[in-house]
DNA sequence: GTCTATAGAGAGATAGAC
DNA sequence: GTCTATCTCTCTATAGAC
């Protein structure tokens, strides 16, 4: 990488800010260079194509998003709120000063009908680290039902996420609400079971 | 509108076929012309810009899923399965010949970062549309609560059509489970307030 | 009512100087 | 390691002929 670690920082910094609010493909390449205050011929020596910057703010963000999930998962009292951990790392991600519009991942999914290989990783990625870890809060609460309960939070997230871009004044309050319900489902069901 | 009848489905089924399953910016106005076989002034008489046709196509599109989901609730036998009939007719649409990739409504809301109006104003119409039919499906069945059993079904449904940009393989069964769940939940407490 | 041809703007990426 | 300047391509929209 023959870029410097303080201009990558601005480089990323901008791109995230501008392509994850504005949208990839309404974000010309131009305007991240001005935010950034770097030149074109800088950024193409860092990374080969714009795709390329757009996968690594990607990862940048998601490692951001862990350690924020991760906050709110040791915040919880029982494994029954680490489950629920995660609508209070959306909020918290969400009012973020750099908080995207509705969710990055989701969003450069959405860009591309075809996405390039680097950025398909990277949102795979992000659904395979929500499914993994919603299983594995879950497992100490509904035991063998922890991967179904895991896809419907999964989801039930990606539909909190969606809705933002159906009106502006959505908070996780329904999305808690129908969580909630479903965890009493299979926590009763789990009993059953045994 | 000085435009032929036929041109103008002509265009209507390029331009919903190219925009809402490879994108709206993804796809130049050029490859919509080159699919109806129409030239490029033909369009620009009948429509003022590239965002007046992805509107008229929305608009096309909404009473497309609004009669889908009818025939749906129609073959629905009880007023649960009529509730739960905006599933079968999310696969039903999803399984026509000119399904979009996800959601032609959402993904033009997700385009745009500050929408043009009108389409803004299809998008709105979207959300509105199924959630005044949603809480009126749910009033027979849970009274006082249908307002809010409809705002939670509007995110499960947005929670779908969501999931199908994070992998091909999604049907509706997850959705259906949690939406099965908390109608349950609601039943109950319906009869707990009476 | 529809076409061909093109104007004019803006995009991503590169060459070569410092 | 970063910059200025620019090349080349593609895009939306329009002018004028038929």
């Amino acid at each position: 990488m023959a870029i410097r670690a303080t201009t990558e920082t601005k480089l990323l910094d901008a791109a995230d800010a501008l392509f994850f609010s504005a949208g990839i493909g309404a974000t010309p390449i131009d305007a991240v260079l001005e935010k950034a205050g770097v030149s074109a011929a800088t950024l193409y020596r860092g990374y080969p194509s714009k795709e390329a910057l757009v996968a690594a703010a990607l990862e940048r963000r998601q490692l951001a998003w862990l350690d924020v999930w991760d906050a709110a998962i040791e915040r919880a009292a029982s494994p029954r709120d680490r489950v629920l951990a995660v609508f209070d790392a959306l909020e918290s991600f969400r009012l973020r000063a750099d908080g995207a519009r509705w969710c990055a991942f989701l969003g450069s999914a959405a860009e591309y009908a075809d996405p390039p290989e680097e950025i398909a990783r990277a949102v795979a990625r992000d659904t395979a680290a929500l499914r993994d870890r919603l299983r594995d809060l879950a497992e100490p609460l509904v035991g063998s039902r922890a991967a179904a309960l895991a896809e419907e939070l999964l989801l039930i997230v990606s539909g909190d996420l969606a809705m933002r871009l159906r009106g502006p004044d959505s908070d996780t309050t329904v999305a808690r609400a129908i969580a909630d319900t479903i965890l009493q489902a299979h926590e009763r069901a789990g009993t059953a079971d045994a």
